[in-house]
DNA sequence: CCTTGTCTACCATCCAGTAGGTAGGTAATA
DNA sequence: TATTACCTACCTACTGGATGGTAGACAAGG
């Protein structure tokens, strides 16, 4: 079905406005930015996404199929907990060594912003995230690799906000470190002292 | 010096600015809101502040410069270390119960964007912040009433960027205690058992 | 008289989105 | 095989409206 001669131009749009977006927000590319780096008329972009909040959303819901494809993986991984939240936290830092902030949480930002359909694709990102991390939490804790108090929900929130807000600023410090830090402290300080 | 009738009009300026971009962000919102909201002209506005930045480094000024000065009032508050922490968690929690972000938080997902004067004036917040938690830090571990390990400065960046990145999504969600639950395990995990 | 604050009127540029058309591929029908 | 019909992908050209910003006038106060 695809005749064309690269790639499926529809993902080459995707990716493109991806880094846009993760780079400099939602309100802040356009079509034309697209259609310059790509070579392609902007009209021949709205054949591929009919207007901005329907690329918007494709834009988020690739960006979640993948994540939970990740996600998925390090569990599949069958190491324990607390190396489970290390790769979890590499994902993160991979986003931010290409200079860019996470798709969901430069998303949240503009959130007042953005029509209905994207919102609700954001917090399902952060939804995904939170199970995934309260269901690492509770084994750990279970296998004893993971000491924390109270149930594992509101710490799983605690993480996801925390690694967002680490990245926000690390990202406009320019110091990769900055998360680092943070998140190694993050999970330092629920692994169990072996 | 101020002959107008009502409160000064550059302040006014400021003040609804100082929401849009709380709520929008910086690229999201226009001269012509605030006019809208003023009923006054597009081009007093730039009577007052020249251009977008210049108006958006104004902004970032005053704000820190009343953060300045709140932080200033609770140290003299003579208060016990957990408790100017509080206090400091609730100046972002007052923050969000205007359903707001923090100014320099969401400016720090527009950073790309931003001109030069506006990325020195997120970026001297931040260091503001910091600066002022790491004096309450070391002060509460030499008093004993908070603990924890290594030097004072990477608590103070990872208390910031946590409690930003908790107000930013806690406002997505729409859940102030979202951030009440983080802000009270920042603040538990630091204070001394007594 | 000059400064300050406001106004009307305007500008060039950019924005998302639309109208309408072309080239080429596919598939059913005759 | 030839015809007809439809499809996808892309194009040029355009629209209405918003954007940040400017020029110049006018009124009031010091």
């Amino acid at each position: 079905m695809p005749p064309s001669p690269r790639a499926d131009t529809a993902a080459r749009i995707l990716d493109v406005a991806e880094r846009l977006v993760q780079v400099q927000g939602f309100n802040a590319f356009s079509y034309a930015d697209i259609s310059a780096e790509l070579g392609i008329r902007k009209a021949s972009l709205h054949h591929h996404f009919a207007t901005k909040a329907k690329l918007g959303k494709a834009l988020i819901t690739r960006y979640q199929d993948r994540f939970r494809d990740a996600l998925a993986e390090i569990r599949r991984g069958a190491s324990d907990a607390p190396t489970q939240l290390k790769t979890y936290a590499r994902l993160y830092g991979n986003v931010l060594r290409k200079q860019r902030m996470c798709l969901c949480g430069v998303l949240a930002a503009d959130f007042e912003t953005l029509p209905r359909a994207m919102r609700d694709g954001v917090l399902s990102f952060f939804a995904l995230n939170e199970e995934w991390l309260t269901d690492v939490l509770e084994e750990g804790r279970r296998a004893k690799t993971l000491r924390f108090e109270g149930s594992a929900a509101p710490i799983a929130a605690f993480l996801v906000s925390s690694l967002e807000g680490a990245m926000l600023l690390a990202r406009s410090y320019g110091k990769v470190s900055r998360f680092e830090s943070v998140s190694k402290k993050l999970i330092g300080d629920l692994a169990m002292v072996s």
